[in-house]
DNA sequence: TTTT
DNA sequence: TTTT
């Protein structure tokens, strides 16, 4: 069991790509409020990226924006890889299932709810993470 | 919200430190099996870092073992830290406010629920990340 | 563990009131649309009552109304009691822990977050559900 | 947004039932461990619903018995219906989407993981509740 | 490297 | 109506 629920702003425009067999992939980060205030008495936020999968990429690139308040449900996963130096680089990141439209979307009615129809589709073990464009 | 539950198996004991004023923290690794298998039909894992603090955090130290089948909830949180080498370091760890024993612990009945007492404590924003033992 | 994380909107303004030894209570009931459309092709919510405690409970019946915009993180619960026919009723409920308003507040500035302060209190235990004001 | 997770015991061995059209129901209730002892100094336990369907339905009667410890994730629903005194009966239920077998299973391999693999399917939306088994 |  |  693997279950992540955040709400919080976009800190840029997602960014939309495709893996060499066409599936498209849209990443962002959310700036997600920490529940106290630190030791000088500010809010700090956790920076989390977030990677979204098929039409549900392509719904996230069309209606999210910076500054876009929104609920993203999904499951954290380590990914890593070998950069072009040679080492061994570890990205945490949340792979959303569910991603909720809270405010300021692009052109789209608010509050909208768009569910990944491909979520527990068997294609999702198809991906080969050595073709992924980022 | 920030809000992540997991259950997994424990890669090695934890860890268990102190904070220069003598707060306990442990710290262990969880291995989560992904919901699908890879392209070669093998079910890989993801290994998140857990820390626990207080209470909690000696529970953890006193009663899980490498091996043990656990559930985590808590809030994941993205820390940074300058290195030795002046490099900026991004930590992502699941800071856990309820931990499940579910098996494989050591000496403890079974499937002992502990709640960690400080979980919405305002002590928690006196951690000065500065001072942390890892 | 026990653990429910919802979004949804207020179907009418909180109730506030207070058990005999003036613990306030705040209830509502959210209206958590489904995700999917049912034969009809219209898409149902799920009306689901909430519960919060003291401080968090003021908040709630300060800034929430009809219609507001809300996630509500916490625990499932289900309390019986006698009615006064003598017949046992089921409640469902959900006990708040965390409740972030998102929009459609009253004159408060949207999007703020409210952590119970009091919920892993002890004095929860305190609370005898005879007393309870509904 | 409507996310559960819950662990806990089944009260009893789960019940396997056919809609009219063929698609495996199977139900079961969860006994839940509340976070904290009640004014005896016991602890209770909420008794929540499970509902499962399809694949997920029959691997659940195949291999849950009274007894078992389980993980259960899945989305909180209350389902009404006109009882056959004329009455609407309200019943509060987890359709669960997700379930993990911790221990005291039959005969399976323990806590192995059970994705229900139509979980996000749009086939979900033709289950007439008018024809439900119970 | 970050959002309001 | 409930489990360990």
């Amino acid at each position: 069991m693997n279950r992540v629920v955040l709400i919080g702003r976009l800190t840029r425009d997602p960014e939309l790509r495709y893996t060499p067999n066409g599936t498209a992939v849209a990443t962002f980060t959310l700036a997600v409020d920490r529940p106290f205030v630190n030791q000088q008495g500010e809010r700090e936020a956790d920076f989390i990226n977030i990677v979204t999968w098929r039409k549900l990429a392509e719904n996230c690139a069309e209606y999210l924006k910076k500054g876009s308040l929104t609920a993203v449900e999904g499951r954290l996963q380590i990914r890593n890889y070998e950069n072009n130096e040679g080492r061994r680089v570890y990205v945490t990141e949340v792979v959303a299932e569910n991603v909720r439209f809270l405010s300021g979307t692009k052109g789209r009615p608010e509050e909208e709810s768009v569910e990944d129809p491909f979520v527990a589709d068997s294609e999702e073990v198809d991906i080969d993470e050595d073709e992924l464009p980022f």
